[in-house]
RNA sequence: CGCGGGGUGGAGCAGCCUGGUAGCUCGUCGGGCUCAUAACCCGAAGGUCGUGUGGUUCAAAUCCCGCCCCCGCAA
């Protein structure tokens, strides 16, 4: 069970293995982009490649469910990144249990977003857990887990590779020692637990009166996706891909562009400068720093976030 | 029929509303200055203005119509 991206490592790494995978469920197909255009999530599209059977059911509250559980009859169920509650009745089922693979090393970061929420606290490590699924949320007891570290300059889409693959030795080895039995699940300190909730539109502006390098944790978190913004001078969001950050002592009302070339727009914040790199108008697509100086977008002076 | 922006030399943009000589900041090439340079000076090349044997007009990048493509929002 599972949906985005994020899955398919974990999904391709037990195809490959030769487990028999008996069926796949994820999330209904939405509308999704201009037009509204009806999508499928990223693992029924690998689903479907391999010929494997896709369930996509809109709740699994009611019998429905439980009619295809005991058609598949499936001795473990393995979740990452599903994006619903199990039921009881589902996580009682099969014989090897439910296990989850979550993008942090428990009990810090449950939730919706741990890896973008980790990279935005400037963590150094994070990693992934695979566990045994209780009725909480992410709260079961732990069995495997991998150190990732994040670097300065990794971002949301490295972490979240990186964590993947990650995940999908994790769950190679769970699996495997969940068969054998050799298995030693370990209970959640939940007084050591945080909850990494997930990410609002509202909270990805960035506000230049915090420190240029929470900023700059800020944006590499959220970037390639959903991405920091601001806005520029002329009301347009400009959404940041890429950007660092220098250190610095006086620099100036917060959000003054004070440089603007080919190597960055430097803004001010407190205690430096973050310096955009990449970046996205509104109804454009991705630019440098350097084209954004040279179309005039932006010119030293002009003072970012509306 | 969800809302909206855009397609102009290699890049990013202006020009379009108020039709009539192709502009700006870069890049590229050549030359100069300099101990030197991503700096500065001089010069050059490079565009059927997305597309249609489309419409209007004396005249279309500009106004009208069709088609293709790109992107943001919202979900």
């Amino acid at each position: 069970m599972g949906t985005p991206d994020f899955a398919l490592f974990s999904l391709d790494a037990l195809v490959k293995s030769g487990e028999d995978v008996v069926g796949v469920v994820t999330q209904p197909d939405k509308p999704k982009g201009r037009g509204l255009t009806l999508t499928p999530p990223p693992v029924k599209a690998y689903a479907i490649e391999h010929g494997i059977e896709v369930y996509q059911p809109t709740t699994l509250k009611d019998g429905a469910f439980l009619e295809t559980l005991q058609a598949l009859d499936p001795e473990m169920i393995v979740v990452v990144a599903y994006g619903k509650i199990l039921p009881k009745y589902v996580l009682d089922y099969p014989k090897y249990g439910c296990i989850n693979i979550h993008g942090s090393l428990l009990p810090k970061y449950r939730g919706a977003a741990p890896m973008q929420r980790a990279i935005m606290d400037g963590e150094k490590v994070s990693g992934v857990t695979s566990m045994y699924m209780a009725e909480g949320l992410d709260t079961g007891d732990m069995l495997i887990k991998e150190e990732v570290e994040i670097s300065e300059d990794d971002n949301f889409e490295t972490v979240h590779d990186k964590l993947g693959e990650a995940g999908a030795r994790v769950i190679l080895l769970t699996v495997e020692a969940a068969k054998s039995g050799t298995l030693k699940p370990e209970k959640q300190d939940d007084s050591l637990s945080t909850y990494a909730a997930k990410i609002e539109k509202a909270e990805c502006l960035v506000d230049f009166s915090m420190d240029a390098h929470t900023i700059h944790n800020h944006i590499r978190g959220l970037s390639p996706f959903p991405l920091a913004f601001t806005y520029l001078p002329n009301g347009k969001m400009l959404k940041i891909v890429r950007a660092h950050f220098e250190s610095a002592k006086d620099t100036g009302e917060y959000g003054k562009v004070i440089r603007a070339d080919k190597n960055g727009i430097a803004v001010a914040a407190k205690d430096g400068l973050v310096v955009i790199e990449v970046a996205t108008p509104e109804g454009k697509k991705a630019q440098s720093a350097g084209d954004l100086v040279n179309g005039r977008q932006i010119s030293v002076g002009d003072l970012l976030g509306k």
